[in-house]
DNA sequence: CAGGTGACTCTAC
DNA sequence: GGTAGAGCCACCT
């Protein structure tokens, strides 16, 4: 199923995230059905408009924040972030293993 | 077609 | 904990 495009999916997956909840762009990417595809989440990320994608709630691998730290942004993110419930301390997601082990319990392994 | 770029990831030191 | 290098894929010049 889901004969969408690559970007069209990877925002899908996006939007779903629970709140209080953060992902990995890899993540994002592999449960898209997009495998190795990180960067393009990033990019369409980079180039969403949409108000109502919690995009804030996509982190790097490593729990930090993807963009440049006093970027607009970043600021942004991190409100959001907090306003979520999620612990962020200097640009890091704190609850990402928390968030990794909800996210394997309440989404299954993998695929979709 | 080659080269540069990016909200990435992994491994090694 | 941090930095450095290589790998990676899609897009723009």
């Amino acid at each position: 199923m889901a004969d969408k495009s690559p970007a069209q999916r990877i925002i899908d997956v996006v939007r779903r995230i629970p709140r209080g909840q953060v992902a990995g762009y890899g993540e994002v990417a592999h449960r898209a059905g997009l495998p190795g595809r990180a960067r393009l989440a990033a990019k369409v990320l980079s180039e969403n408009t949409d108000p109502g994608l919690p995009w804030h709630r996509v982190v790097r691998s490593d729990g930090r924040i993807a963009l440049p730290e006093g970027s607009k942004g970043f600021r942004e993110q991190c409100q959001r972030l907090r306003a979520d419930g999620v612990n962020v301390i200097k640009g890091r997601v704190r609850d990402l293993k928390v968030a990794r082990t909800l996210d394997e319990q309440m989404w299954g392994p993998f695929e979709s």
